[in-house]
DNA sequence: TAAAACATACAGTCCAGTATGTTTGTTTTA
DNA sequence: TAAAACAAACATACTGGACTGTATGTTTTA
């Protein structure tokens, strides 16, 4: 036998971050509706019974997946802003990385299928909303500390902020059923263009 | 028994026609999880063989009631277009329609049980495909028939259109999990702005 | 040796598809 | 034109599979 001697909060933690990764896993490549608690545990390599120990049932699961996933994007997320403030770049690379990030990342597709999910299921709809909620206020955060907008803007930072989110999710959504990059571009060149208008980079901060 | 003899394609239509809208309303209320056959028959108050007869399984019922939803969305904005052309109303008056159409309707939260289970179902994708680009085709149409980009636009009215109608469905996704009318007027209200410096209502038809 | 971590087996439920039987409407024919 | 033959529409029952939760047994660490 090759077994290390692990302590049982290494043990723990392992089998827990497997059980996690796997959910998100095949939240992705299965959908919430093909998520069953056997598919994640034959993902994750563990028995149905280190599943059950750790996660009581399903929602337990699905809810602990959800708050990992929404902790690993906002530090990606502040990461980025981090990079940006160093290499002192415009809006349109940090909205570039993000879109990146929506695109590319596991976020907004896992996400999808969780809201989705929600809508027609008040349980998991309360255990969503307070880590949506917490997740919006990080990014406010984040967007606030590095924005300021120009004297004809029409909104604040906030506003601009979340019609870029909208539109982002919006295009994010729509991709599912039309692969077009160049259509994808193109709106979102546009959009830069509108925003670069009325936002300007915050001084005084290397 | 106050039985009225009525023909065949009289049965089937009706059948059919309770099939299908028993189908939307499970997809909205239940979301796709729980669209089940014995579900949908049970709110038609047909028999599983009825339903058997004419969708000779699930796929083809969802389709068909797919078909169904996007033909009744489309023919409600296109009497919306009629309306504005003929009142002379202006953008602001079609968007606003449109958004209620998606928030209020039955549209968007059908087509969201769709999209998203069509991400992970390769079937289901190759079924809708199809029917999203007819009417996206359709869209584009009355857009055009109703508006040109000014001079200055950073953008084509194609381009425009789209961009309304990310930005739409990014807020009608956000508002599963977020109710917050106020929010969503905000946002709305500065898009109008920005897009009524970009688009004018075509001259010559009354 | 007690407790935490993990594994296996079982029970109840629900669903899609199928098979087969019954009713209703339509066509044919005497 | 009325009855017989046929086909379409509708109904019921069964089958096999999948999933969640639970119960109970085994291994690993403290």
């Amino acid at each position: 036998m090759n077994d290390i001697k692990r302590t049982q909060v290494q043990r723990s933690s392992e089998t827990q971050t497997l059980l996690l990764e796997a959910t998100i896993d095949c939240l992705i490549e299965c959908g919430y509706m093909h998520t069953t608690t056997v598919e994640v545990v034959k993902r994750a390599g563990v028995s149905r019974g280190a599943q059950v120990h750790h996660y009581r049932n399903k929602m337990g699961l699905i809810t602990a997946a959800t708050e990992y996933l929404f902790l690993e994007f906002i530090d990606e997320i502040e990461v980025l802003s981090i990079e940006l403030k160093k290499s002192g770049g415009d809006v349109n690379n940090f909205l570039h990385a993000t879109l990146d990030k929506f695109f590319h990342g596991r976020f907004f597709f896992a996400s999808l299928e969780l809201i989705t999910a929600s809508r027609t299921d008040p349980d998991l709809t309360d255990r969503l909303i307070p880590l949506i909620k917490t997740l919006h206020q990080r990014l406010d955060d984040i967007w606030n500390r590095l924005y300021e907008v120009t004297e004809t803007s029409p909104a604040r930072v906030e506003t601009l902020l979340n019609m870029t989110l909208c539109l982002l999710r919006g295009m994010a959504l729509q991709s599912v059923l039309r692969d077009d990059p160049e259509y994808y571009a193109e709106l979102l060149d546009t959009w830069k263009q509108i925003l670069s208008s009325f936002l300007i980079r915050k001084e005084g901060i290397t």
